[in-house]
DNA sequence: TGCGTACGTTGACGCTCCACAAACTCAGAT
DNA sequence: ATCTGAGTTTGTGGAGCGTCAACGTACGCA
């Protein structure tokens, strides 16, 4: 394998504040891998043997229910850190993570967490942080699923979609992956026709632009009235 | 205040692993208090500067929609620790704790948080243990609300409430806390008329007895099967 | 170039479940 | 003892949104 470079950490909150050498010590203890899209990097329920850090690309954490349904728990950015169950104490998985585009990832044997959790400063303190806000995010998540309508679930998801992960295009903001209808009825505990149906709503208006897997937003300001700023 | 016994903290998962002498030093360092049923202990976005353990009694952990309505996202039993938010690096804290019942509860100012986890062995390991089934709890209700209908959601509430927090009875288990049917759709995204249908159709089948306030589920086995095991 | 398949659109129908409404019951207060 | 309000029950109507269905479209592979 390639020797990975230092500064492909140092900027990570999770390691801004460790040295040059601390840096280097993690990276030769990491194995890095490329995904394809659409494939899987670790099936729910499995024994949680690794813990990740994705470094390009974006993944999908998935759950799936007993009758097939599936239902998309989080998207990771590049840069955060995923796969951590060691960190609460599990020894499997909780939710599957497919890869959404091609990426890459670091990753390293459960047994290193606790060392890392000790010699590194600001490794825990920033890793906890990114669990609150994600414990944060479900909350606020289990609020909309059980209080608003559909059209605000989506339009909600669709804005957390491109302040997480949105790319600048002219005329608006791009959700940075591929993303179907089903993607995000699988976020939104909706179908895929009632997506399509308000996404051609809003296209009508000038809200939305999409074509087949790729979504831009143009008027955030619409979505965000939708969502409930408003009342 | 009176002086509080070792025996309080010795049994619980936090502190299971320590010494008499250093469940002493955090118990000196505690206030505890008393609380009417249904009393805010913290307000959701206030500063967190205060950790409690839930000695005796029940907590709801709730929060407020911009619109008013509310929605319980967790039932604290107790021995278990809330409002950890220092845990998460954040400041304020993300929900309202509110008491079901009278309750009794020892809290530590913030600033203790780092030294627990520094000096007590254990205490780290296992409050994060309870944050991961907390996160799953979540991650779960997530699923339901997104996926399965209201008879559903609301027969898995019930049956979690009687296994987190369940009194054995004659004839079956009782929810060890005072709760409404309003209570109950607000954990499962209903109305409290649903819910009241919904009571009173199983009451008729004999799989829960009711009263003001007091729901016994007499048949666990039917609730389990209409929550989804079937299939 | 053509085919197959995954993705997306659109319509019709109807069931769940919410909103609205009204009445009943019980616990605690004055 | 009566009152008051919180908690609960029950009925009715309607709409949001899921289900079923059919068709259109574009990407990728041979």
């Amino acid at each position: 394998m390639a020797k990975l470079d230092e500064s492909l950490l140092s900027d990570l909150p999770p390691f801004s504040r460790l040295t040059r050498g601390q840096i280097r010590e993690i990276l030769d203890q990491a194995s890095s891998k490329r995904y394809d899209a659409e494939t899987e990097i670790f099936r729910e329920g499995y024994e949680a043997d690794r813990f990740f850090l994705l470094l390009d690309g974006h993944i999908r954490v998935v759950r799936t229910t007993a009758e097939g349904e599936q239902i998309i728990a989080l998207h990771i950015p590049p840069g955060q850190l995923f796969g951590i169950a060691p960190a609460l104490q599990r020894d499997t998985y909780p939710a599957a993570a497919l890869t959404a585009s091609e990426s890459i990832a670091l990753s390293w044997p459960v047994r290193l967490w606790e060392p890392f959790v000790q010699s590194y400063p600001g490794f825990a303190t920033e890793t906890y942080k990114t669990l609150g806000l994600r414990l944060d995010e479900m909350q606020t998540r289990i609020t909309e699923l059980a209080t608003q309508a559909v059209e605000r679930r989506v339009a909600a998801a669709l804005l957390r979609l491109v302040h997480q992960s949105g790319s600048p295009v002219d005329g608006g903001v791009e959700v940075a992956f591929p993303i179907t209808r089903k993607h995000i009825s699988e976020m939104t505990g909706t179908t895929l026709h009632t997506v399509s149906r308000l996404l051609a709503a809003w296209e009508k208006v000038g809200t939305v632009k999409s074509a087949r897997k790729r979504i831009v937003v143009t008027d955030a300001q619409h979505l965000s009235t939708l969502s409930g700023s408003e009342c």
